[in-house]
DNA sequence: AATCCCGTTGCACAGCATTGCAACAATATG
DNA sequence: CATATTGTTGCAATGCTGTGCAACGGGATT
């Protein structure tokens, strides 16, 4: 405590200091904080006495430096403050952390100048690897990160030579259709943003490709974001070009809201005069106020599958890439009408308890 | 090209190799990335080539080892997918970008040990500074992290002798006594948590203090936890406990929208019967469904303080801590009930544009 | 032509921690 | 008592980069 004055220069404490308090060699401080190395019980002890009195803690930096591993891996998202993308950051930096890691979120715009540098950032720093969670990095990038080793995951975005996990956004949109087509609808329509990510493009494209083979002619609005005020610009869109549809299926739950909002504004009762089906599933579709019927994607399942990617790819550097696809659930809300009271029970979806 | 195959071991491209490959020493190297270095025109040329055809990118955490200037940002937080958190770290985490910071996320509870976890684990990455966004370290951790030099900034919770950031709980609080008052309200109620936060508490104690003050008698209940459903149960129990309120003031918006389901649902009109006030103003609260008049704290205000901060205290490490307090201001949408149509522009207060 | 000066460049060390190797002491064994 | 064995410990090298210092080469000056 009495020597223990201000070190001045803001410098962390060293394994030198507390080798010279001590009075040891520096391998011996280091060898007391590597678990199984052969070090005397009483040293072991002086030296982590010594440590204490001083706040030593190993640095993991230079540690790194010599294992070449630095622990960091990089998130790059956009948008991080929307509900989906912040339960996916939390969801990761969670299973990240349980695999002592440490997350570095970088959170940027979407041009292509903005993920580059977010790329060559992470390159920079050494990180173990990055997971892009909206957009993918240029192709050039991608060379370079290649280069250095530093393998790359992509989320709900395919690209041939990486790795990648994605719902079935194929199937998601089936379970959509399916699930409107028994209440009877006919007049089906699509909410989207304009140019959509390739996970919301597959979703409208599959979606529409099933109400078209089924002989319906879908409509399909884009609006400018894919936010709440996005979906509410595009269902006021939609009610103005035609007739009001009575099947609407959005691209995500936040689209949904604003859709389902300015619907009920419009006079239109849900269910009864227009279903409404999401996608996401995130944390307010269990709202009273919504109780949106919507297609959920398990923020932690898919930390999981990043994880064990990470696992594998780390293991075997040069194993082929590889395309984890997980499953969406239709977890049935209310925004959607029952036409006869059994088909819930017969066709085995699962019903949102309470 | 040709040579370009890969390096085995995962290994990053190193300025040996390109010093190697470019036919100079390691410190050309190094000069040709350091600006206002001294190198030759022709020897950075031949590097920079060097570098580009081996896709090298200088190693920040070797640099930084130095320099001891890890560039690490440590953000500790819990509920990293809640709307308000998950609003922070967007704002700051793109603040500290900018700033050329990495900000590491490190998402737990809220249990001394976890904090404890968290604050350990940084301090072992060498992170320039810790931000707590919720919690603050024990004792023992932060005289630690001072012996090492290691700045740690509060948000919305003080410490004596810690550099911190609030809002103004206590006038947030009054501006919402006010404008409740205002519609000639008498049943006046709060809505927290058990076990608040500091900042929580001092909203609700703040607002009692404001209603006793003025000769009502507020009830208070406390939900288990801050979010939506804690709100609908503390509504529950507020309606079960005696004659319905016509002032409600939650702690946080969550939990204000829950209760306004809740009354809703059991019948109460809003702001007819009750007026409700939040605080925050997430973006839900101007969805349409909600429309929650609230106080707002301005998550980018708040990260541009904390980078002030940092600045400083980064220049000099010895200067006095400070805490720096910040304004929230009254967001008047459609949960207040308003007495006279002339007194909305009277008291001057900011009415929100649709 | 000799000298001086300046721009370049390499050497070597610093910064922090890990680890193989060798030296050392202490103990067990014949 | 001598030798083999085992456990500790320090030295030195490693990983990667930045930078002070000295050396070196070449052009300008006298």
């Amino acid at each position: 405590m009495a020597e223990g004055k201000d070190n001045g220069q803001g410098r962390f404490v060293s394994a030198q200091a507390v080798a010279e308090r001590a009075g040891v060699s520096r391998s011996a401080v280091s060898r007391a904080f590597t678990p199984g190395a052969s070090i005397a019980p009483g040293t072991l002890a002086r030296v982590h006495e010594a440590a204490t009195a001083l706040g030593y803690q190993v640095n993991d930096l230079a540690r790194g430096l010599l294992a070449n591993r630095s622990r960091l891996i990089g998130l790059v998202t956009s948008d991080a403050d929307s509900p989906f993308r912040a339960q996916m950051i939390a969801a990761l930096s969670q299973a990240l952390i349980e695999r002592s890691n440490v997350p570095a979120i970088i959170n940027i715009g979407t041009t292509a100048e903005d993920i580059a540098n977010a790329s060559r950032q992470l390159l920079r720093y050494r990180a173990e690897a990055t997971v892009f969670l909206s957009g993918s990095p240029p192709e050039s990038l991608v060379e370079i990160t290649r280069r250095n080793g530093q393998p790359l995951i992509l989320i709900n975005r395919a690209e041939t030579g990486l790795d990648s996990v994605h719902c079935d956004d194929r199937d998601g949109a089936q379970q959509a259709f399916e699930a409107l087509s028994l209440t009877g609808a006919s007049r089906f329509a699509v909410i989207n943003k304009e140019d959509p990510s390739p996970s919301l493009a597959a979703r409208e494209q599959a979606f529409a490709g099933f109400a078209v083979a089924s002989g319906f002619k879908p409509s399909i609005v884009r609006a400018g974001h894919s936010d709440y005020d996005g979906g509410q610009e595009a269902a006021r869109r939609l009610l103005a070009s035609g007739p009001a549809p009575d099947a609407l299926f959005c691209v995500n739950d936040l689209m949904a809201f604003g859709a389902l909002d300015h619907l009920r504004q419009a006079g239109l009762r849900v269910p009864d005069d227009v279903s409404v089906i999401g996608f996401d599933d995130v944390p307010i579709a269990a709202w009273t106020s919504y109780r949106l019927t919507t297609l959920r994607q398990d923020p932690h399942r898919i930390a999981k599958e990043v994880v064990s990617i990470l696992d594998r790819r780390i293991a075997d550097p040069d194993s082929p890439p590889v395309s984890v696809y997980f499953p969406v659930e239709l977890v049935v809300r209310e925004t959607v009408k029952v036409r006869h009271q059994r088909s819930t029970g017969e066709i085995g979806i699962q019903v949102d308890g309470l």
